[in-house]
DNA sequence: GCCAACGTTGGC
DNA sequence: GCCAACGTTGGC
């Protein structure tokens, strides 16, 4: 892991959690339940920092993009609703002695414009953002410092 | 609703 | 370890 800020793009289906249900929060900052792929646990268990920046993003909806900016509010810690036999989240498999899945809490910062994904891909300074390659389908990507400040200065 | 792409499971 | 079958993601 090296040291200083890391940046993450972070996808969630707003009729899910939305950037407004995020700033509605307690402290606008809400628990990342429900990741169950590994890949996605293994940023946030080893890569994450609190502080770390995080792109919020909206998926599986009208108009799929960055929608505000949030930060990294937690170290991780077990996800409650593996353990949660009525929740859609729930994990027979994992146990308390050995939880599967982690999350962090993720701080909403303030609500941007749309920055769509038809506009996302047509920015040739953000080829190589991880969200655009093809099929990819990770809920949570690391983004480079270039993305990042690239990104920052379009939502400005 | 369709379907491409990817991840997971489980038989062998 | 291989790989077919199945399940999920997520844009369109």
């Amino acid at each position: 892991m090296g040291t200083g800020v890391n940046y993450w793009l972070m996808k969630s289906e707003p009729d899910d959690c939305s950037i407004d249900d995020a700033l509605a929060a307690q402290d606008s900052t809400v628990a990342w339940v429900g990741v169950r792929n590994y890949q996605a646990r293994n940023f946030m268990r080893d890569a994450m920092a609190v502080g770390d920046g995080v792109l919020f993003y909206h998926s599986s909806c009208a108009e799929p993009g960055i929608v505000g900016l949030a930060r990294v509010a937690s170290w991780p810690y077990p996800d409650p609703t593996q353990f949660d036999a009525t929740s859609r989240y729930h994990d027979s498999k994992s146990t308390h002695a050995a939880p599967r899945w982690v999350l962090v809490n993720v701080q909403a910062l303030r609500k941007t414009r749309t920055l769509s994904l038809p506009e996302l891909r047509a920015d040739a300074a953000l080829d190589n953002l991880l969200v655009l390659k093809k099929g990819s389908r990770l809920s949570i990507t690391p983004v480079e410092l270039q993305h990042w400040l690239h990104i920052s200065r379009l939502l400005e």
